[in-house]
DNA sequence: ATGCCTATTATTAATAGA
């Protein structure tokens, strides 16, 4: 089983890339972030065309989340992250397939910092955390896969000087990653390349793909039940390349049958 | 320290992304 995650940095500007993708690549399960469409306007017609079902948190401009499953249906969807009840950002939405509990999230950006954007970005990663540790206590198998906006150490991020005053990089929220992950999780990437420099975003300033000034910042995150059946992670590198692409690489894991 | 590029919203300029 083929489980992806890709910030498609607007599903309707991006939807030929994104089918093209699909195509080729055929996850079962593809998270998607930063639809940039409110509810209505997702294209299903189209996702459903190309033999996928979908469960979506759309939202006016920005943001947006989406899991679409291959030859199926998301089952017993939600949408919401407990904490923050009068939240408008649409970065969440959970589902089960095929005994699998799929978290897809899109956590804040953060910048500028300080300010309230910052703040917003830690509490969200509170909140991410106590849903984090709900689904460890269930004990079943569960990814939370998605554009997290953490790189995680120096290994993930081309030149870490550039980056030392960006929200991405701050202490406090690398801090909050380490302690997710420590709680009980495996960052499937390195599990199986513990010292490669994998990068998953790439700037659209400066030629940053052709340089390889990337970084890693979107990771699945594996619990205990579910990072045994771990058996191949990914990044389909070259639809950076194409032309009108996000700017965000898909990043993918196989898994075992249970 | 900031722009660079790209998409959305709403009307040609602002906002957000990372």
């Amino acid at each position: 089983m083929k489980i992806a995650t890709y910030n498609v940095n607007g599903i309707n500007a991006r939807l030929p890339i994104l089918l093209r993708w699909l195509d080729e690549a055929k996850p079962d399960v593809a998270c998607l972030q930063e639809l940039k469409a409110p509810q209505e306007k997702i294209p299903e017609a189209a996702v459903r065309a190309a033999g996928y079902g979908a469960a979506w948190h759309g939202q006016k401009g920005w943001n947006g989340v989406a899991i679409l499953v291959r030859g199926g249906e998301p089952e017993d969807v939600r949408r919401d992250l407990s904490g923050e009840p009068d939240d408008a950002q649409s970065r969440y939405i959970e589902a089960t397939v095929r005994g699998i509990r799929v978290g897809c999230l899109y956590l804040p950006n953060g910048n500028p910092l300080p300010g309230p954007k910052f703040d917003y970005k830690l509490r969200w990663l509170d909140r991410l955390a106590t849903r984090a540790a709900e689904l460890l206590d269930e004990g079943g198998a569960v990814v939370l896969a998605g554009d997290y906006n953490v790189i995680p150490t120096d290994l993930d991020v081309y030149n870490p000087a550039r980056w030392v005053n960006d929200a991405l990089f701050q202490p406090e929220v690398r801090e909050a990653f380490r302690r997710l992950v420590d709680s009980g999780w495996a960052d499937a990437v390195r599990s199986l390349h513990p010292t490669e420099r994998i990068y998953t975003f790439y700037d659209y300033f400066r030629n940053a793909f052709g340089r390889n000034a990337g970084l890693r910042i979107d990771h699945l995150l594996l619990s205990p039940a579910l990072a045994p059946r771990l058996s191949a992670v990914g990044v389909d590198r070259d639809v950076r390349g194409w032309e009108k692409s996000s700017d965000h690489v898909p990043t993918w894991i196989e898994i075992a049958d249970a």
